[in-house]
DNA sequence: CCGGCTCTGTGGTCCGACCACATGCTCCGT
DNA sequence: ACGGAGCATGTGGTCGGACCACAGAGCCGG
């Protein structure tokens, strides 16, 4: 006796394409890199209409494993690709602001990833990768930057670390979740009574982080920015319009 | 100036749609529930085609944003919904079979991951869910239990604690990195030297981790789950045929 | 040799039609 | 009055064909 009922298979046809495109991925196949063949080449292949193909080939293009572009040559046609973090951040963004997480899952979510980013790059961060680093923390130092700048720069700050940590998913994920809080961490920012104050503390804890990583100070480094972390969330509130709890 | 070029606004047609739809659910207009109007009357009102507003919408539902059902009544339609685990299992599995990620950034990801679904376990998680737990650890005891059944029961334990750890984002997040490493996971058990050893081996710390999470001690079960992960993923290999550097 | 032109192949879009299906309504028989 | 059979309606899903925009390939003339 099964344990379990399973959602009876759906037979919707770009799911079928979509499902044996997938495998050939899955085998081996298809490889990054690999072309597909023209669609109008494909879908009777196949053996569906050309609409139904390329409702396969979107869903691919969304999650980061397909572009195509038209014209000709070498670069044309519909391509294998590997682009996650696109398509992560846009699911993580959306999905945010549908109220699917809450801000505290988020919260710990990051402390979680970044904790993980920072001890990494303080292993593995290669110097380029700091000195970048380096300039971004400078670039908010600069007096009477604006709150938009500022977010900007924060967000290049921790993603770069998150690259330079060596671990791709993890870096895939702490970009994803830091970008889904963006807009969040905007309005908190705006909202801040002492701006100036505000960003010399921050700015402070930046340059902190900095040296702990340049010095291999993995277990140090995650504290502080766990530390730097907890403190801007601590600043922020759900927003009223947006999500809540269905 | 600006301090960076940005890629030109791509102009695709379903783009556009999406933007459009996106920015509703930003704004909070558009929320888990609602409906969307039927696709006949959408797409005069955007001023685009139908299979244009369709592949938009086949992003959305890619994203595990959205719904569509054929038919009449109230559950008929294009239905905002919040369903992201499939989303994000779909992409790292992908992903993972494209050789986006090492087996070893996978590894550490898991082991971040899980300590924290862990240690909200210990803290958060309901009784219901525990006992659920213990029928899972159970079965895996069940003596002559096949590779593929400890597989999936394994799968859904580690996925259960995810969910009764309080966080539905680090819930998601484990739970598809765990499924994207699944058919790794059941080739390395397949090639156990003495499957019924291991399986006993993994079965004593499920039953401890049980236990752990059971009477509140966090740390101690991060620190075993981590050891539990290390331990099995060491017997991992990479898939020759499958993905490799570009 | 080179510059411009045309040809060709690619994805992107649009239109109109039909299909399958589930609901809601009507209408007839009891 | 009630109930069931059957039709009407509205929804997404699919299909086929046509056209557009664009970028490279190849030709042709200077």
């Amino acid at each position: 006796m099964p344990v379990e009922w399973q959602p009876v298979q759906q037979s919707r046809t770009h799911e079928l394409v979509l499902r044996s495109i997938e495998e050939r991925v899955f085998a081996g196949e298809l490889r990054a890199g690999d072309r597909l063949p023209p669609e109008r080449e494909l879908a009777p292949v196949l053996g569906v209409s050309r609409s139904a193909l390329r409702e396969a080939l979107r869903v691919l293009e969304t999650i980061g494993v397909l572009v195509a572009q038209p014209g000709r040559g070498p670069d044309a046609g519909a391509r294998i690709v590997r682009n996650p973090d696109d398509a992560l951040g846009r699911l993580l963004r959306l999905h945010f602001a549908l109220g699917s997480y809450s801000l505290h899952d988020v919260l710990e979510a990051r402390v979680v990833l970044e904790r993980s980013s920072f001890e990494g790059a303080a292993c593995h961060a290669p110097d380029e990768d700091l000195d970048e680093a380096e300039e971004l923390v400078a670039g908010m130092a600069e007096p009477g930057i604006g709150v938009s700048a500022f977010n900007d720069l924060d967000t290049r700050f921790h993603v770069l670390i998150a690259r330079s940590s060596g671990n791709a998913l993890t870096s895939t994920l702490t970009s994803a979740v830091r970008e889904s809080v963006r807009p969040l961490i905007l309005r908190a920012l705006e909202a801040a009574e002492d701006w100036p104050a505000t960003a010399r503390a921050l700015n402070a804890e930046h340059r902190t982080l900095l040296t702990l990583v340049r010095e291999g100070s993995g277990p140090e480094a995650a504290d502080l920015v766990e530390w730097h972390i907890r403190g801007l969330h601590g600043t922020l509130v759900e927003d009223p319009t947006g999500p809540t709890a269905p």
